[in-house]
Formats: structure tokens, sequence, C-alpha cells
DNA sequence: ACCTGAACACCGTTCAAGT
DNA sequence: ACCTGAACACCGTTCAAGT
């Protein structure tokens, strides 16, 4: 795969006329160019903006040229998908203690999908096989809970519920921050209305729940190491 | 807000032929209505089948119509969401322990919403205020929490991050049961592969992710009973 | 193999006209 | 107030034609 930077792609036709019909003796396009761009585009638009239409023009191509690299849409943002996953901090594994390393990962985990939540429906139902560098991360983590005397068979399961969890948290992070203000229904529910009303601390909500859940998660799942199966 | 029923609404026009042009002599819409259809049209198609074309003629009106009872495709979705709601189970709080009555609410809620995960990133950022169904299970919820000795300004965060889980957790079950097959992967992966290849167990691995979590989750949460915020 | 350009089968939503 | 019908501004995707 060339490393064609998607400026490079964006200014393929250095000139200024439009390219006429037929192959270029160059490809214009490819997998990483498709990638770049459409994260600049969601950068300056958000996932409204990124339709097929506005990625061909980024690129300067038309929307059809697209399908000779990607079969679908889906394609495209499992190619978003796989990149931000790369930006997950996984450093802490084999440097830290397990539950630091877990901590680490799951804020930052959680950051970066929190800014790209309309992937997480993707997410959660693609085959890792399409995605290296998701993958890629699964084993760092899976070597980090293996080294810290976690039971094999149960790793999977263990990062299935950490990863549900951080996607669910996500969500929040996106949420108005008068969510749940009961307002005119406060009167018909007033253990709840007080419950809001006596929650405000310091720090935003959702990292007040995020914290909350993954000390829990953390100290519950880390009484499995050093068991059997 | 009349009972009118999906069904009279889709025989209202009792005869053969086509509505005229105008104001009917009674309204044909609302939103009791809409919801069934919705509901309806889900069960019979899927989400995709989900259109507002596709709803106005099960209601057997012009797309049009619809726009005079609700906003949006948005708040269609909304009215569906606050519905499913009222089947998730609340029953066990005030029958049962604080931990039986959160894992019966837990796995009743998931197992609603896996069925219907497209309302999720609908569901997270929606305002109780829209939704008085989801707003009475909050108020069951939170009297449960605030009956076991829960501190009351934690409990809208216990609520959050449980629900977080609850979330993610419904896009598991609809996940591909080969989802995380390394296939050509595998040999540059090693522990991840291992723990895939050993992590096979009795049920569904959706259901034995959940199970884990949720469990850490009831323990690690369960341990801020009785104390001070 | 990899572009362009035209076309297809949809979407959600708006709005004037009608009763 | 609440319907119809026509229109608008989009979507993602397909495919013949061109080099």
């Amino acid at each position: 795969m060339p490393a064609v930077s998607a400026e490079e792609g964006h200014t393929a036709g250095t000139g200024t006329g439009r390219r006429r019909a037929g192959r270029p003796s160059a490809a214009v396009l490819d997998k990483a160019g498709i990638t770049t761009a459409a994260l600049d585009l969601v950068s300056r638009k958000g996932y409204d903006g990124l339709t097929m239409a506005a990625l061909a023009k980024q690129l300067e191509v038309a929307p059809s040229a697209l399908y000779n690299h990607v079969a679908s849409k889906r394609d495209v943002l499992l190619l978003v998908e796989d990149h931000l996953t790369s930006l997950v901090d996984v450093s802490a594994f084999g440097s830290k203690s397990w539950e630091d390393a877990v901590r680490t990962w799951a804020w930052s985990y959680r950051d970066v999908f929190a800014e790209h939540t309309p992937l997480i429906p993707v997410i959660a139902v693609l085959p890792v096989t399409d995605a290296p560098q998701t993958l890629a991360m699964y084993e760092t983590v899976s070597k980090g809970f293996l080294d810290a005397g976690f039971p094999e068979e149960r790793i999977v399961s263990a990062i299935v519920a950490l990863e549900s969890f951080i996607f669910g948290s996500a969500y929040d992070v996106t949420a108005p921050g008068d969510i749940f203000e009961p307002g005119s229904m406060a009167d018909a529910n007033p253990h709840f209305t007080a419950a809001v009303r006596s929650s405000a601390g310091p720090g935003r909500p959702a990292d007040t729940a995020f914290g909350l859940g993954l000390e829990a998660l953390i100290s519950g799942l880390g009484a499995l190491r050093g068991q059997a199966g």
C-alpha cells in the first residue's frame, strides 16, 4: 500500500482543469487517502457531513470512483474506526499494574470514541479480521490480562464487558447537561428528582459515572486473577 | 388523548375509496396510533423498513400527514423508545434484595433493547422530560436504590453507569458469533487468538460477558451502600 | 484497472390547497 | 386543525463508456 496522503490525493490534479473520463495513468485514490479524507471531513463537518458525495468532492473525484476502492459507505466507516483504534493508549500494559493499565486504556478508549459515537453501532458488529489495528489493540490487552494472572478462558468476556461499558459511556459524554431534568414531571417522580438534584458534583457528570462504573468493574474483574476458569 | 389503536387507524377508511383532500371530520392519526404502527412495522421489517413513507402507508395516510403529529422522524423513535421502556421489568425493586432487583432489571433492560439497538443512539441523548415511561422507570429504580441504603447523591451516577453497560451490551447480542475470529491474522496476534480459542463456554458469548460485567458492577456498586457521599 | 457521467430508487421534510 | 399532492434537496449505489 503506497503512502499516499489525503493532501496528495487532494492536489493530485495539480493543474486547473478537471480530469477527463477514462483510467488515469496513476490511480488517484487508495484506502489510506480515503481514510484521511474521511477523518478530515468528519472533523470539519461531523458525521452528518460524511456523505459519499462530500468525500468524493474532498478527494476531487466523482462519487462513483470511490466504489473502485470500497464496497460501501460502511467500508469507509470501518477504515475510520480502525484508524481511531490506533489512537487508543495501550502503553500502560506491560509497564504499570493491571489496574492502572486497564484504567488508562479504558479512559483513553472512551475519550476517542466519545468524539465518534456514530461509529459505535458499526464497531459492535465489526469482525476483527477486517480491522488490523483493532486486532493489535486486543492482542496487547489480552497479553496484559494474561501476564496479570487472568484465566485465559475469561479474557475475551472480560474485554467485551469492559468495551460494552466504554461504548455505552461514550454516548453519555455527548448527552446534554440537563438530560435528567424532570421538568414538569418532577412532582410525580419525587425520589428520582431528589437524586438528580443532589447529584451535582465537581467535573462532568459523564466522567463521574464513568469513573464509578470503571472502578467497580476493575475491582470486580480483578478478583478473577489467579483463579481457575 | 383518545385511545385510538393502530388497528382502528389502519381501518379508518373502512370503505374502499381513498380519502380526498381536506381535513377529515375526525382525526385519523394520533401519537398512540403512530407508536403502535411504528412498532408493528419494525417487528415485520426491522429498522431499515421504518421510513416515514412506510409508516404513512401502514396508517393509510400521506407521509406529510405525520408531520401534524410529530416534528421529525426522531420524534417517532422517541415514542417507540418510551413504549419499550415500559416493558422493562422493574418489579423486583421492593420485593427482592437490591442485588436481585438490579439483576432482574438489568437483564430485562438489555433484552428489550438488544432487539432495538438502532434506538440506542437516540436514547442516550434523550431528555427524560419527553419520555414519561422512561422517567417512571428511573423513579422506581431510584427508590429501590435509596431504600437499599444507597447514598442519594450517587444514585444517578450509578444508574448511568449501569445503563451504559446495558446499552453497550445490547449491541453484543446482535454481533455475529465469529466476530473475534482472527482468521489470517491469527499468527500475528497469538495471545488474543489463544484467548478467543479457549473462551468457548455454554450459552451465548454475549450472555457470558454480560453476566460477568454485571456481577462485577453489582458487587462494586453495592459496596457504596450505607456510606456517606 | 480505475476513472467520468448519467441514472436509479430511494430518503426526510416543506408547503400550498382543500375542507 | 388536519388531511392530500406536488415538490425540494438530498441520499447511497449501479453501470455503460472511456482510456
